[in-house]
DNA sequence: CAACGACGGTACGGTTGCGTCCCGACGCTC
DNA sequence: GAGCGTCGGGACGCAACCGTACCGTCGTTG
């Protein structure tokens, strides 16, 4: 029986490491260094690098966020804007999901497994907060919550991630608000663009307005 | 004198390699490999390997993107959409950008270095498609660029560079329409955030609508 | 209490990359 | 056409890491 003190080392160590120096510079004996261990105790449990980030990260990721019900997807967006910028506050996390992210891009077994990860948290987000403001009437029928990912995560995601501008708290609402109002307008129905240079109805505009 | 023909190749092996193995992973050996060039042709011109990979890549993100006025805000960001999807494709851009900003989060210089191209653009963008439109009228004054910015680049970066899911052309008319609407809430003074779980107008709600 | 089995730690050969040094080749100048 | 300066290429010593084989230790079982 492994010794799961040894394991859960192990663990911490591997998440140090690869925000230290990410997924391509992580070494094995860096890990097995900083977690006070040997090589040998680590290639016991995982065979290869990739394999043992993927297991410790795949551990980390499936935990799910948990998303009350604010009663308006404004509320949602909000709730789930603060509990993801607090997440990716976390300096671990901000270093760790950029860099593996982009390693995504070399390495089809990241992608695959950060995909499912980002798809079970994307149904926790798609079919949870996006259908929920459909039953609510806040969102049309029909409402792709694959296209509409890229508006929710985005904003946030590149703030705190990619530009990494502090992010006052009370920015949260706001950005929520302006979200929200994207939402409306990308998941109405195909409607014809108008053409020209006419003023444009920055809000929903047209259909779809609750209440 | 330097011979540009091998300065040129080295760039370019640059480039592949960095979009290859990512910047950790980066080797000079691996460079010259790929330029058909000794180490020493490469150690002569930058002294480290991170010298050499801040020059080329300053080198190419000087490059200004072009930014026509449409008339319309929304059209403008229709644009932009369309060139920044369209630089974003390119596999090898793809691919060196989430790495280095990844990167980035680790190593201040090459924070520095992106930040400063970042800003150049941001200053493409900020100043003019935003202040374009407060002139307009589309967006009040007192607009923030770079609050907006988030809104702006967040969705279509996530869409391109980190969910990779396929973007057809036809859906960025949406998404701008959608991110058009976004800014207009962002950049609306602020206003009480209404408490409480009372229905909220998803939508910019009270006042400040325009047309 | 003895023997077994599984564990973690150390040591090893092989590989890769770093940064430098030296050499032959080429072009330019007088 | 001879001499000089600069260039690119190959080789070297050094360090880090990989993956494995071997060794001592500890807990367990009969």
């Amino acid at each position: 029986m492994l010794r799961d003190d040894i394991t859960t080392a192990i663990r911490g160590a591997v998440m140090h490491e690869l925000a230290a120096v990410g997924y391509g510079r992580l070494s094995i004996e860096a890990v097995a260094r900083r977690a006070g261990v040997s090589k040998t105790a680590i290639y016991r449990r995982w065979r290869s690098k990739l394999e043992l980030v993927l297991a410790v990260v795949s551990k980390v990721a499936v935990q799910r966020l948990p998303l009350p019900d604010t009663g308006t997807l404004r509320g949602d967006l909000e709730m789930l804007f603060m509990i993801m910028s607090h997440a990716l506050r976390h300096p671990l996390a901000s270093q760790i999901i950029p860099d593996l992210l982009a390693e995504a891009a070399r390495n089809p077994e990241i992608a695959q497994t950060l995909q499912s990860a980002l798809q079970a948290n994307q149904h926790t987000i798609g079919v949870l907060l996006i259908e929920r403001a459909v039953e609510r009437g806040e969102l049309p029928e029909g409402a792709d919550p694959g296209a509409l990912m890229d508006l929710i995560v985005g904003p946030l995601y590149w703030r705190i991630a990619i530009a990494r501008t502090p992010l006052d708290a009370a920015d949260l609402p706001r950005m929520a608000a302006a979200v929200a109002a994207a939402l409306g307008v990308a998941s109405e129905p195909h409607r014809p663009v108008d053409s020209g240079p006419a003023p444009i109805d920055t809000t929903t505009g047209s259909g779809s307005n609750r209440s």
